[in-house]
DNA sequence: CTGAAAGCGCTAACAT
DNA sequence: ATGTTAGCGCTTTCAG
């Protein structure tokens, strides 16, 4: 079942049944109309391997992860899959876990599938090992920050303003003894973040202290860990800010062990708003930073340089923005108030 | 760069350096290695298009499942791709959400791919729309019950060990009015899940309570749902079975709401182990079921079939074990003991 | 043991 | 507007 049955059945040369496939103009209507019934009735479609190797298009982009077990990618994951699918376009996805060796086979299997390009979703573990990926020419889209060579598109998240509103939000209920859990801070979004929080904490007149920063890794042991170390210090700071969410439902457990009440005790705070910050105990204050459009602009912009007649430059810088989002995790700081009701329970329905 | 650099560069003819890259014994150890040399120099790969088209092997496996966004499949996917890379084997992940056009679409996009064999990890939605691949002969592997033609390898997950334990440790902490929030009904998984859930009960003595039983969709929400439901009837059971985790999770969240404490006032289990169950507050009890052992044990029933001589039969079935992992969201039935401490805390480390 | 040559199913010139 | 034909990069007979 191939191209030239379709000819055959349809009486016409396997050129024009190309042709009505790809949907060239100029072919006839009427005989179009006749090919495409043929189509249907044989329940034939194209062999996309011959298609590939045929016109150089394999109709792939490679999406690249740090880890597939953190809920935010799945997320991000599900909405790179449907724009992409949308446009036609396969995805072949792989997570790193961090691992530089992984990171090469990742590459190496992007190569061998001939990937028309690459989003690297991994907020900035921007090795030399992408180069080869650069040399050929695979259109590439980074997060925040990437190698400034033609081909390359950006998205940038704007995480000062969620940040900002975040320290705000803690600084308007009384909170100035604020901490900071990273995430691994050779990764460049984590920069950002540290960043974004010290420069609004200053513009809360606070002066950022040094040992409530502690780094962090983005997982949920990370978080637990970081906490331990928070409350271990002579003084502890009545608020955490964590770099995502996991690490911030990392705190929430290890504030549970240690028998200290959130937000009574310590207000929580993450960053990502992945799904199931909604249902944490309590429910989590966090960022929202959408995974839905950041990967529609992953696609676009990869679209754009894939698509684009190779003379007009495609927009280069996409923005992506960031908003809090209060829930139950964040409260006044202890000893601040009149007992207030511990928890605002009431059910949803 | 193609074979043919190759060829020219290492002296010999394309057939030679293509016998080289397959392994084909019979090639002269001492040209094999030259021609290993300037693959390595000129860092050659072949082309997987074009392969695939002259040998009709792909080597990609599809993977279908229901919802990236339910953690459990993160995770199998993580040992999914594992395993099958390391066979050699690219991977195709799609997720149906549930709906069957996206069932569709998913197995349209397999047959356009060429894909090998597919793994169906959807938990029985054993729609006829699968007779287009096995029409095709493509190699297919379920999870507990599929077609039962040739070419379909069966993985069977014995809920009944799992789900007995969990009962029995319930029964043994004096629970009676025991109920069970399902999966959607129609997926054979939840079916089997509510009967071992059943059986187990009969086994302790207890009568099931119909009204006991509800239907939840394995989501978040569907947990709050249920628990809802399950508060407002005149008699509340004094501990709720969840056919997944992120039901159970659902259920937590709904106790902390209506002011409920877990386990004092109702004890909460899961189903599956997710890893985030070991940070809910409280953590989760919960069954275990071995993602890693499902997916390694999918790949290889893939590549019994796929790389068997097609006369000798590959093993059929496959089982997978199911195990019980106590935390704390059971405890004993309210009203039960004298007062016990709350939640007995400890920091970890 | 090695090389020459025939395609795999399709697209894209080039003719008509 | 349609048909003819030359490959895309590779594997695999079939000769030697």
């Amino acid at each position: 079942m191939d191209i030239r049955t379709i000819a055959r059945v349809a009486n016409v040369s396997i050129a024009t049944v190309s042709r009505t496939i790809n949907h060239v103009p100029t072919v006839n209507p009427k005989i179009a109309k006749r090919v495409w019934e043929v189509i249907e009735e044989l329940n034939y479609f194209p062999n996309t391997q011959a298609r590939a190797l045929v016109s150089g298009r394999s109709k792939i982009f490679g999406l690249i992860i740090s880890e597939i077990t953190n809920p935010f990618f799945p997320e991000l994951i599900q909405g790179f899959e449907d724009v992409a699918i949308e446009s036609g376009y396969e995805i072949l996805v792989s997570s790193t876990n961090y691992d530089p060796k992984r990171m090469a086979q990742c590459i190496r299997r992007m190569l061998e599938r001939k990937v028309e390009g690459v989003a690297v979703m991994t907020f900035g573990i921007e090795e030399p090992l992408l180069d080869q990926l650069a040399q050929r020419n695979i259109p590439l889209v980074f997060i925040d920050v990437g190698p400034p060579s033609p081909g390359v598109s950006l998205l940038k998240v704007d995480y000062q303003h969620g940040i900002r509103q975040g320290v705000q939000h803690l600084a308007a209920l009384g909170h100035r003894k604020i901490s900071f859990i990273t995430g691994p801070l050779r990764l460049h979004s984590a920069q950002s973040r540290l960043a974004a929080f010290t420069k609004s904490l200053k513009e809360c007149g606070i002066t950022p202290h040094p040992e409530w920063i502690v780094e962090g890794d983005h997982t949920l042991e990370g978080g637990v860990a970081a906490a331990e170390k928070l409350l271990a210090f002579d003084e502890s700071p009545t608020a955490i800010m964590c770099s995502n969410d996991m690490t911030a439902i990392g705190v929430l457990h290890h504030m549970y062990r240690a028998n200290l009440r959130v937000p009574d005790d310590m207000s929580v705070m993450g960053f990502d708003n992945i799904h199931i910050a909604e249902v944490t105990t309590p429910p989590l204050t966090t960022i929202q930073m959408s995974r839905f459009e950041l990967a529609r602009a992953a696609v676009t912009a990869l679209r754009a340089q894939v698509e684009s007649a190779s003379s007009l430059a495609p927009q280069r810088e996409y923005k992506i923005a960031t908003e809090l989002v209060v829930r139950e995790s964040t409260g006044f700081p202890k000893g601040t108030l009149p007992q207030v009701p511990k928890r605002p329970r009431k059910s949803k329905a």
